[in-house]
RNA sequence: GGAGGGGUGCCGGAGUGGUUAAUCGGAGCAGACUGUAAAUCUGUCGCCCUUAGGGCUACGCAGGUUCGAAUCCUGCCCCCUCCA
């Protein structure tokens, strides 16, 4: 499997053999592969990190198998420890359900329609007994749980463990039952999760999914997974502009990692980019533009990356001015410009505006102002940061400033 | 039930009567640098007021002591660890 990892050579050995000999029973028997990968909603927007698991249940509903988008309405409310150093708060029942409305229609943007399932958890895990709980618990020892890093790091500091987290995987686990799963799909940091699924599935007569892991997503902070909680994501419903820039701004050593598992630039190519990188023979920007562009098109269109493309060249790299600016009326002689960029919403405080100031942000017609009151005149040009620009209109009724 | 620890600004985390809008780190923002970045450096980082200066609001909640409290006292709420 292109791309996969597991962290470990026996387990990606096995689930190979496994995965193709799973292929060959279910053409045999004449049906399709039963392939699922699950995503809990803690946020309303599914991003690049969701992206990778998600093309490649495209793939697989492209080779005509039976894909299962399962949404964890249940699961979220539990909170998997597997990816993070502490525990989550308790994710509220409404907002869970309000984010799994958003997940499904985004999922779309990936996935086919026609060809996919939708289906939440929480219709077969909150009718579970507490005896079904207890049997299924009985084939797990804490000891299991414990040998995670991450839990016992928390373990070792003495942080607390909560008796439900523990529960987690044991909820996932029962997803697999209840889909009767071939193949479950997920990030490298959800293999013990998959692996405690096929125990299960064991347990109820099943025969053992299949795992395909995938590295987890380092976000445009180049330093931790991409998540909406830490604010370094890349959200697949942004507009262009945005994934363009946002593209544009991680860092060079991420370029190949996300040509390899975002996009379907063939293999050679990414060898040749490789070796360009290493050789110094390409500029690592003009990759990351290839890039932006692969991924504009991937949500929206060509004519959309080539915009943003456009946009950015103009904006960023020419620091021309972007497309459409606000525009502010100007409504008195000799304005405060603090005040106008405050009363038309582009700054949020006076405070904020007064920084700005200070820091030299502030320029008119390119000029950084000397004062709160600088001169100027109809179609005049502020700029009030890196990229942010606003154009003012002074109506002829007002003397003009200059 | 018992013992102990804790609730501070976006986050982490100092601070145990005054010079504390509150050390420090991270995030963010701005400036420099640049290949758009990243890294680095510098600055900034509650709100309001005409920018030197002044005012207001802030350290779980409510009261109190004091010239003066995030810091002391009382009550309340919430959280964590360990033992049972």
């Amino acid at each position: 499997m292109h791309g996969s990892e597991f962290g470990d050579p026996q387990i990606k050995e096995m689930m190979t053999q496994e995965l193709r000999q799973r292929l060959i029973e279910a053409q045999a028997e004449g049906r399709p592969l039963r392939v699922y990968c699950g995503f809990d909603v803690t946020a309303p927007d599914i991003h690049l990190g969701h992206v990778i698991p998600m093309r490649k249940l495209r793939q697989f509903q492209e080779f005509g198998h039976d894909v299962t988008f399962l949404i964890g309405t249940f699961t979220t409310l539990i909170g998997d420890p597997s990816d993070r150093d502490e525990a989550r708060s308790i994710a509220l029942k409404e907002d869970i359900e309000k984010n799994a409305q958003t997940y499904a229609e985004q999922a779309f943007r990936i996935l086919d329609r026609k060809k996919t399932k939708i289906r939440y958890n929480y219709e077969w895990l909150s009718k579970l007994t507490f005896t079904d709980v207890i049997s299924m618990a009985s084939h797990f020892t804490v000891q299991q749980f414990l040998v995670r890093d991450r839990l016992r790091n928390r373990y070792e500091k003495n942080d607390p463990i909560w008796l439900r987290e523990l529960l987690y995987p044991l909820a996932q686990g029962y997803d697999a039952v209840t889909l009767q799963a071939d193949v479950q799909i997920g990030a490298t940091e959800q293999l013990f999760n998959l692996m405690a699924a096929r125990r299960l599935q064991e347990v109820f007569g099943q025969k053992p999914q299949v795992c395909i892991t995938f590295p987890v997503l380092v976000g445009t902070d180049g330093a931790q997974r991409m998540s909406k909680t830490t604010g370094n994501y890349i959200g697949i419903t942004e507009p262009p502009d945005e994934i363009y820039g946002k593209t544009m701004s991680i860092n060079d050593d991420l370029i190949l990692p996300y040509f390899e598992l975002l996009t379907d630039v063939p293999d050679e190519e990414l060898a040749e980019f490789c070796k360009e990188l290493e050789d110094d023979a390409v500029n690592p920007m003009d990759l990351k533009k290839r890039l932006a562009r692969e991924l504009v098109t991937q949500f929206y269109d060509r004519k959309a990356a080539d915009e943003a493309e456009g946009n950015f060249e103009r904006v960023v790299q020419k620091r021309e001015l972007p497309e459409s600016i606000p525009t502010i009326r100007v409504p008195e002689s000799n304005p405060d410009i603090r005040r106008l960029l405050v009363n038309n919403g582009l700054v949020p405080t006076m405070s904020q505006a007064t920084r700005l100031y200070k820091q030299g942000a502030i320029k008119v017609d390119g000029v950084r102002i000397a004062n709160y009151n600088p001169p100027i005149k109809d179609g005049s040009i502020v700029q009030y940061g890196k990229l942010d620009y606003c154009k003012l209109i002074v109506p002829p009724t007002l003397p003009g400033t200059d």
